[in-house]
DNA sequence: TATGAATGAGGCTTCATTCAT
DNA sequence: GATGAATGAAGCCTCATTCAT
C-alpha cells in the first residue's frame, strides 16, 4: 500500500487555518497548496474545486466541533453546571485565538451575500451549536426559553470574539463566559 | 467649474454598498467602476488604489454614523431614555439591512488578520459606537460600569446582526434592542 | 501681456534633466508635468505629444550644447590649445553628472531600434560635436586624420561616461579628458 | 518527464534579443510572451516578474560572454597574440549587430538611475571583461598598466558600438579593434 | 498518484491623450 | 490660457483550473 503523504482530512484542517487567517476570497489555491506540501495540480486530486474544498472544509470544522464540543452536552456524564464549565472552557480554548477568530463568523459575513452554496453549512453549524447549548440551559429555564437564552449567547459569543480580533484583547471572551455562566445560575 | 459626472462622496457612498455586500477582496475595482458608472481609469483620479477607497469608504462611514447616530446621543434636547429609543431605531434602520449588514464587522472579519491599514479606522469607529452608548447608560450606571454596559450592547448588536443574516430574520435585531432597552431601565 | 508661468524652454530643461534620469520610455507625462509643476492638460498646450516634446528636448539639448561649447571652438579669441582646454573643461562639466550622464546616448541606445523619429537629432548632434572637435584637432592633425581622431575622442568620450555611470566613479572622465590632451601635442 | 514548450534558457535567449533592441522599460511582458511563443500567465511559471526575468536575462548574457569570450582569455592554448585576435574577433561577432548593439550598455545607461537591483550584474558583466582584457595585455605592460589600457579598450568599444547603431555603420567596430590590437604591439 | 506546464480570464494600476468648461 | 475630468488601451501580475505525461 503506498504511502499517502497527506490525508482529505489534514489537508481539511490545514486549509481551515489558512482561511481563517486569510478569508475565503483572499486565500488562493496556490496558498493552500504550498500550505499542505502539495503541488498545485495534485491539490486538485483531492479537491475538485475551491468551492468544494470549502464545503469539505465547513463540514470539517462543524464535525470537529460537534464531536468535542457540542455532542458532549447531550451526555450524562456530567453535571450541568460541569457540562457548562466545560462546553465554555473547551469554546474558549477553539475560539480565544487572536488570529482569525471563528472560520464560520469570518466566512459568514464573508460569504454570505455572494456564495449561496455555504450557506447551509453554516447554518447547520449554528444550528448544532444552539441545539447544545440550550440543552445545558434547560436544566435552569423551560426549553423555550433556554434555546432562546442559548440564542443570545451564542451572539454574545460571536460578539466577543469580534472584540477580541478589534482590540487584541482576550477579556472579553472571559468576560463573555462569565456572563454566561451567571445566566445559568442567576437568571434574568 | 468642472462638470463632474459623480463625486468622491457619492463615489465612496456608492462603494461602501458594493463592499458590504461583496466583501472587500472580493469586489473588484471593475465593480465599483461599474456600480458608479464610471470607467476603471477614471477610479483612479479619486482615488489613488484601492485599498485608498477602502480607507475613505470606512471614513465615510464612520462620519455617517457620527453625525447621524453618535452624536445626538451627546446631545441635550431630549431625555436619556428617549435618546436612547431614537438610537436604537435609527441603528436599526441602519444596520438590519439583509444584504450586507454592517460593512465595519465585515471589514474587520475579512481584513484584520491580511490588512492591517484599516485596523485603525475600524477601532475608531467601535470606539465611537461605545462612548456613544456609554453616555446614555450613564443615566443608569455609574460611568466604569456604563462603559462596559456599552461594550456588551455593541457585542450584543453586532452578534445579532451576524444571526439576521445567517437566517435572514430581522428578529434577532428587535429581540436585542428590546434587551438593550430593558437593561436601560432595569439594571442587571 | 499676462505672466507666463512657464516657458517652453524651461520646460525642455526640466524635461531634459527628468529625461536624462529616467530615460524616455519610464518618463511618464505625468512626470513631466509635476516637474513643470503644470496641470496634465496644461502640458498639451505646449507640446501635442511626448514625441514632440522629445524631438524639443533633443533640439533644445542640441542648441545648448551647440552655443556652449561646439560653437566656441570655431573661434578665434582663444589659441587652439586653449581651445581644447576649455572645451574639455565645459564638456566635463556638462557630462560628468553621475545622475543621468549624456541625454544624448541615453536616447540613442534606448531609442535607436524602435524610435526612428529621433535618430536625426541624436546624429545631428554628435554630428556636430565631431566637427567641433575635428576642428581643433586640425592644429595637430591633417583635416581627414583630425576628424578620425574626433570620432575617437567622442566614442572614447561616451565610453567614459558609461564607466563613470556603472561605477560611480568621475575618474574615467578624468583619465579620458588627459588623453584626449595628450593626443593634442603627441599624436600617435 | 513533462514536456516543455521551451526552456528557460531559450526563454532568457529570446528576452536578450527582444530586450536588446526595444530596451527594458519598452519591452512589455506581451511582447516576450508573444516572442516566445507563450501566453503571458505561463511566462509567471518561469519567471515570477519581469524584473526576476530580466536580472536572470543579464545573467545569462553575462554566462554565455564569460564561457565564449572572458573565459578563453584566460586559457594557455594559444599565444597571447593569438589570444588577442580570437578575443576581438568573437568580440565583434558577438556585438557588431546593429540592431541592438550591447545589451549590457544599453542597460546600464537606461536602467542605472532607476532600477539599481540591475546594478551588479552590469557591474560584474564589466569585471569580468575588463579582467579578460587586462590578462591579455599584461603580455604587453605592467599588471597595473594593462588592467588601465583594458579599461580603456572596453570604453572605446562600448563607444564604437555607439557610433555603429548612431550612423549603422560597423567600420567603428572594425577601426577601434585595429586600434586594440595595435596597442597590443605598440604600447603608447 | 504525482508533476508542473499550460490556459485564459480577470485583478489592480498606469498611461498618453482628449475634452468640456 | 488653464483645469482636471474623462477615455480606452495597455501594463504587470494572479488566479482557478486543466492537461499531458
Amino acid at each position: 500500500m503506498p504511502v499517502q503523504k497527506i490525508t482529505k482530512e489534514e489537508i481539511i484542517t490545514i486549509a481551515a487555518g489558512v482561511f481563517r487567517q486569510k478569508g475565503y476570497h483572499n486565500t488562493s489555491m496556490s496558498d493552500l497548496a504550498e500550505a499542505c506540501g502539495l503541488t498545485k495540480g495534485l491539490f486538485y486530486h483531492y479537491f475538485s474545486s475551491k468551492e468544494e474544498l470549502m464545503k469539505a472544509v465547513l463540514q470539517g470544522v462543524h464535525f470537529h466541533f460537534k464531536k468535542s464540543l457540542f455532542a458532549p452536552a447531550f451526555g450524562n456524564a456530567l453535571s450541568p453546571q460541569e457540562k457548562l464549565e466545560k462546553f465554555l472552557g473547551k469554546a474558549k480554548r477553539l475560539f480565544a485565538t487572536v488570529d482569525g477568530g471563528c472560520l464560520m463568523a469570518n466566512t459568514a459575513l464573508e460569504t454570505l451575500g455572494t456564495n449561496v452554496e455555504f450557506t447551509p453549512f453554516i447554518r447547520a453549524f449554528f444550528e448544532d451549536w444552539i441545539s447544545a447549548m440550550a440543552h445545558i440551559y434547560e436544566h435552569t429555564y423551560q426549553p423555550e426559553v433556554a434555546r432562546k437564552v442559548a440564542e443570545e449567547i451564542v451572539q454574545e459569543f460571536e460578539g466577543a470574539v469580534l472584540f477580541m480580533r478589534i482590540y487584541g484583547e482576550t477579556r472579553f471572551i472571559d468576560e463573555m463566559l462569565k456572563r454566561a455562566q451567571l445566566r445559568f445560575v442567576q437568571p434574568h
